[in-house]
DNA sequence: TCCCAGGAAAACA
DNA sequence: TGTTTTCATGGG
């Protein structure tokens, strides 16, 4: 047990925004899987109570303490929602996801609820994981996830997902997706790579990128960011010549700049929390 | 019973 | 090319 001192960093924002599915709280306390480590962690004051034998060094990765929030915030800071969105929930952090895990996990998360995609990846953990203490489990390696059983991973309620994540699990085991060789590629290319598996649309790639492969300047548009574009009516003479949903994303890169990504997660956020609000 | 949720892809017009 | 429907699942 050690404590860190992060500058501009809250533990229940980052870990409650909706990005990793495999934390939960209790009271002051998260409880997590990250490889094959369970992990607790709290904050009093500022300061992050780690409760773990893994270093100060990984956490600064994992949370990514590295990134300049203040500088990010003015960046990015580009009108009334946004503004109210960074002030509220000052100290959210994106975290540094392994690639894999978060690969299947937005896979599976497509047309659900956040409780669902969190119950889906137990049930895969819980399945083809390995227990590492009692009820926690590490996320299945590409090889298990391509031999599994039909019948099993049906048991997981994955739905109409289930084939494509197997392909998926049969495309990294095999090689022919070498995750480690999307880092070295420029955002767009790596996104073209990972659409053209089956089961991944803009989305789902925008999340990979951003939630595992540090690309900020993804902008995942899911129902919450339309809704929010549409009800505020952000920037609307973009959307004259450009109507089709495909161009949100595209939007955002323009409209927010190189950290996007983070705009895109304080919004989201924003939204989940507390629907449309006020901004006067 | 209907509608929506960190959507994608086939079917349709 | 843009729009609608379908695909499982769970919760409100």
């Amino acid at each position: 047990m050690y404590r860190l001192k992060p500058h501009l960093f809250n533990l229940n924002y980052t870990l409650d925004c909706g990005q990793v599915f495999r934390w939960e709280r209790e009271g002051n306390w998260w409880t997590g899987v990250v490889g094959d480590h369970v992990i607790r962690l709290s904050q009093e004051n500022g300061q992050l109570i780690i409760d773990s034998t893994l270093t100060p060094e990984f956490f600064s990765h994992y949370f990514r303490f590295d990134d300049d929030l203040p500088s990010i915030y003015e960046s990015i800071n580009r009108d009334l929602l946004i503004d109210r969105a960074i002030r509220k929930y000052q100290g959210l952090r994106l975290i540094r996801q392994d690639p894999w895990e978060c690969l299947i996990s937005y896979m599976l998360a497509t047309a659900s609820s956040i409780p669902t995609i969190q119950r889906r990846i137990y049930l895969l953990s819980r399945t083809f994981g390995q227990e590492i203490e009692p009820g926690y489990f590490t996320f299945p390696d590409p090889e298990t996830l391509a031999n599994a059983n039909p019948a099993a991973l049906e048991r997981c309620k994955l739905g109409f997902r289930a084939p494509s994540i197997k392909a998926a699990a049969e495309e990294v085991a095999s090689g022919e997706l070498d995750l480690n060789v999307l880092f070295r590629l420029e955002y767009k290319y790596a996104r073209e790579r990972f659409m053209r598996l089956r089961g991944i649309g803009e989305k789902v790639a925008d999340c990979v990128l951003l939630f595992a492969f540090g690309k900020l300047e993804a902008f995942p548009v899911d129902t919450h960011i339309k809704q929010i574009i549409q009800h505020y009516h952000i920037d609307d003479s973009y959307f004259e010549t450009c109507t089709s949903m495909s161009c949100m994303g595209d939007w955002g890169r323009e409209y927010f700049g190189q950290y996007c990504g983070y705009a895109q997660e304080y919004l989201y956020y924003q939204k989940r929390v507390e629907g449309f609000v006020s901004l006067y």
